[in-house]
DNA sequence: ATAACGGTTTGAGACGTTTCAACAACGCGG
DNA sequence: CCGCGTTGTTGAAACGTCTCAAACCGTTAT
């Protein structure tokens, strides 16, 4: 990479100041204009904003995010910019910025602790306002150091951050869990597998234990009733590769139900199945979690958790907002419910 | 929103100045220990280095940026964070800016002129060095507003606009509509219908073009041979509301093959087919467009045209990060070729 | 006539960094 | 011992904006 010199091109770009001689004012009236239009009178106010439009003029974010201490961005980082779960939520976070007329910066941890320790510090140098962080593991050290450096954030998705070390949005995932569970219950499945145990994962750990509150609630023993089969993955091609093992279940008894931590695993679950000649839902049935938007086009329709992505970013960039323009803020912790869409994957238990 | 007064908190936050004290230098030598390591001394810049470390020192942007003109973050204005396509693309560009250490802005336009507008404004705003853009109509004029604004731009994936305005990634559409229509041609299907005309959509019309180049070269007559349907949206709800049309096809023969605009409108259509008892391939076969994640899991599987988006997103920023560093730079066009994908939803016509 | 007062405007620093000309120190050949 | 080039270091001036105290100016109260 060549170390170009890549100056200001012009000699005089257009600023604050040339809008100012061009209306005849003073630099500091024509700030005012711009940040506290109330002090400047009606007529010197029109004289200036007519030579901001004839100039042409936009403000130079450097110079007065510098002097303000103010800045006009917010940091996104997420896991996998691909997943259609953030994307769901980046698109609340984008919505609820625009408004404020914030500017969004997308970073990406692709699940490395030592990429997210980059970015957070790639944060602190842009002075963002606040981020939104899904972090990469239990580790808050780094988001602390963040914290430490002036920029407030928000954890997407992991209400275990402890209380009083910042604010969360999540989705109440053993609530999600439980509601898949009594489904199953409800059509008489007493016999499930569990598909994705990952308990590194929070989310899907107390997905599990919500299956099995489910399964306590009606009388029955988890441990005997739950199979539960790990993913070193959750992803697709895990789902698939692991339909044999699911199968035989162990018990003898072929597995009738099974409930996917996520939709991408039910997806290639599914396709396993059906690479067998084995049918969704009448040889088994299947749930899974996210609702992703193929959930409704695939056939048979997934039965699936719902989450409230787009709130869930909405919610988290308000959350930021209040933090950022309240430094005493005290931290909350927003949960949302998960909601259980019925559609063709799964039907009664018979044998 | 409360006005707050939300001001740099403490009095003297550790900036360069600091660092300086701290190593006994003068500030400047601790700028050039940060920009151009070569100049400065070993002893001395260890010397600061240390002291860096110790004061936790980071960069100040804000600052850096204002003085040397130069911006360490790049723009990414998409259509709709949800759509797969861009998310690929966005990873692309995402992993090209952090090898340079630039972050990445996204802005959402979803799919409004005067959101866009608002955007480019932003981005001009924030001073970013380039934007990777996916323009929201043919108008250009906004484009042109940025550039004089010195901000550099590359469009994404229209490859229309015109030679000596700026630079673009596409993929080159018209070889997708082609490969699909001679895929089609190859298994017998002598009649086909192309789903989602929305001619203002250049990608639609030159897949819809290729394909009709496909049945040229075969010495069919495109306008006797294709079925044209206009869809107001190119996503699956549409695809799947406009089922019985298709199927009906006006010649009086029941449609046998379908080539969908994309994999949204295919994957919707596909479903209306199973609502009514038609099978796939068995009854029409079905050809999609993006290659979603999605297509190789759902049953039968997809056969789509697939789209290098990781490399697009990543040759986007490869061309922005030459204009950038060069802005002599001629204007570059960079078309990738498409590849088809061959699943299960396509079979050999029989009557 | 003076003083006090709102409503407006503005001069003169900051903010944190980079840059560049200038300076210091040093060794070296003449 | 003097100039001279080389290598490191630095003082001071930007960059574009915001902010604060001070100045200005017609009014009205004293």
């Amino acid at each position: 990479m060549p170390k170009s010199t890549n100056r200001t091109p012009r000699s005089s770009r257009t600023g604050i100041t040339q809008v100012a001689a061009h209306a005849g004012v003073s630099p500091a009236t024509v700030s005012n204009v711009l940040n506290r239009p109330q002090l400047v009178a009606e007529t010197t106010r029109t004289k200036v904003e007519s030579a901001i439009a004839e100039l042409d003029y936009v403000r130079n974010s450097f110079g007065s995010s510098l002097r303000s201490g103010r800045s006009t961005s917010v940091g996104l980082l997420v896991l996998d910019v691909t997943n259609p779960f953030f994307t769901e939520v980046a698109r609340g976070i984008e919505d609820e910025a625009a408004e404020t007329g914030l500017a969004v910066v997308l970073l990406n941890s692709a699940e490395s602790p030592e990429r997210q320790r980059r970015n957070l510090r790639l944060l602190a140098e842009q002075q963002v306002a606040g981020a939104v962080v899904m972090p990469v593991d239990d580790d808050l050290s780094d988001l602390l150091w963040l914290q430490r450096q002036g920029v407030h954030w928000v954890a997407l998705d992991r209400g275990d951050v402890s209380e009083n070390v910042g604010s969360s949005v999540s989705v109440d995932n053993r609530a999600g869990g439980l509601a898949a569970g009594r489904h199953l219950l409800a059509l008489g499945h007493e016999r499930v597998t569990f598909l994705g145990g990952a308990f590194a994962i929070e989310q899907v750990r107390l997905r599990y234990e919500g299956l099995r509150t489910a399964f306590t609630e009606a009388g029955l023993d988890p441990d005997e009733s739950i199979n539960l089969i790990s993913l070193a993955q959750l992803n697709a091609h895990q789902g698939e590769r692991v339909v044999d093992q699911v199968l035989l279940d162990g018990s003898g008894k072929r597995t009738r139900a099974v409930f996917c931590a996520n939709d991408q695993i039910a997806l290639g679950f599914m396709k396993g199945l059906g690479k067998r000649g084995l049918r969704v839902p009448g040889d088994v049935s299947v749930v899974g979690y996210d609702d992703l938007a193929v959930a409704d086009l695939i056939h048979p329709g997934l039965t699936t958790v719902a989450q409230p992505k787009y709130e869930l970013g909405r919610a988290a960039m308000q959350l930021l907002s209040a933090q950022v323009e309240g430094s005493d803020q005290p931290y909350e912790r927003r949960i949302f419910q998960p909601r259980l869409i019925m559609r063709d994957s799964t039907c009664a238990f018979r044998d």
